[in-house]
DNA sequence: TTAATGATGTGTAAAAAGTACACAAACTTA
DNA sequence: TAAGTTTGTGTACTTTTTACACATCATTAA
């Protein structure tokens, strides 16, 4: 057993003793609601963190790939498959799970809250404004943080934040998604040049209605410049 | 065992038939030497990989921290113990590994070829280019790639290359790191000067010995302009 | 019906950042 | 001492980013 553990590569991993980690996948699934950045919670009901919020996850199967396990959890929980998901980051603490050695990846997508119904009896499954989360149970609110942080990262450059939005919005309705995701206030003037001068619309020459204000134009996200890209950045 | 694969916070692990997925580290260390961007690998010998290149890996162990482990291979590996290490992506295919079931969480670490002697005998323990390997055991030739993207990725905006050269260095031996990381050309004046706007270095006022031409000035990189973020970015 | 309100839609000027580029000086080697 | 190699330096041009004001359109309240 010793030189199987200095030199990883070389022997058959047999012995039972090495499997004595658990691996789960948990996924932070934003949406887009009321102008607030939104994630989808369950209450915990272990006793260590009764009452809780805690992020969705369910162990990987020893037949399952890792990238597979994560969208069968979005879509058992959302019914949505055709989504970006992106791996973020492993979290392997020893005592991160009160139940015993338990290792998570994370992954994070974006989703349109209005695309589904909820299930809503499923353990108080709900949206959460993300803002008014101060504490989850584990170590979710670590993780719910990080991706957070990666979401602010890539959306600067990749246009993912469309899979948040319905297929028609207004330019306001984007540029209060980036202001709700960053926390930053945005120059009108200067984010519509933007994204006309990237060419990542398409005006579908309508117009908002119901708003108690001047309509504004609406869009759609211009798809076929991306391709597949549009779902998957790396 | 159903109602906990449902909903993962839930129950006890105590069930054995859920450890049945090895959990292994694997590292991507990388050095420079000769102008050019090296990795430190071993030759494999398990059967299905005879005589490829692999990296170094191990299985992490249940009282240990999944970070810990990549610490841990790192210094039994090159004896370092304070260097920059952050955690790329986990590898999750079911047939990555032809031994059984095993997951891998990737590092990469940036270190000083010349601050420390390898032990050669060990499995063919060596440097070798990166940019001559084409194929390796395993999915590692992926796991390099995937690495080799995010350094270059990071070397942009952190000052974490620094790891790689000696104490004192020229601005050309800077440059020609940055090139080989990024695999391009860059124009030397524009190099400099982007350099000392950012205030990363600090003038010793030495000059180099022992080079075929007029000598340039050494620097060191300004440390304290960072603290201890020089280390991790994240 | 009219006025107040609130969001839409539009362009320009200034500042900052990035890019391209050439020549004299210092040291080594032949 | 001449040829070769690398250092060190500044300026003009281009691109990107930022700051900023006013008329228009629809709704709501008076």
């Amino acid at each position: 057993m010793k030189h199987i553990s200095r030199f990883s590569h070389l022997g058959e991993l047999s012995d039972k003793d090495y499997f004595r980690i658990a691996l789960s996948v948990d996924c932070v699934i934003f949406g887009f609601e009321d102008g607030e950045l939104k994630v989808l919670v369950i209450k915990c009901n272990i006793k260590e963190y009764k009452g809780k919020w805690s992020l969705l996850g369910d162990l990987v199967r020893p037949d399952e790939d890792l990238d597979s396990a994560s969208y069968r959890i979005l879509k058992e929980r959302t019914g949505l498959d055709d989504v970006y998901l992106e791996q973020v980051h492993t979290f392997g603490k020893v005592n991160r799970h009160p139940a015993g050695r338990v290792i998570t990846t994370t992954y994070f997508s974006l989703v349109n809250i209005k695309d589904y119904q909820l299930k809503l009896n499923d353990n108080e499954l709900h949206w959460h404004p993300v803002n008014d989360i101060k504490e989850m149970a584990f170590d979710h609110f670590e993780i719910l943080t990080t991706c957070l942080e990666r979401l602010r990262e890539i959306v600067e450059d990749h246009p993912v934040v469309f899979n948040l939005l319905p297929r028609k919005f207004s330019l306001r309705e984007l540029q209060s998604l980036y202001e709700a995701i960053l926390n930053i206030k945005l120059d009108r003037r200067n984010f519509r040049k933007k994204f006309f001068m990237m060419d990542w619309l398409i005006d579908l020459n309508e117009y908002e209605e119901d708003v108690p204000h001047r309509p504004g134009k609406l869009y759609k996200f211009n798809q076929a410049k991306f391709g597949k890209k549009a779902k998957k950045v790396s």
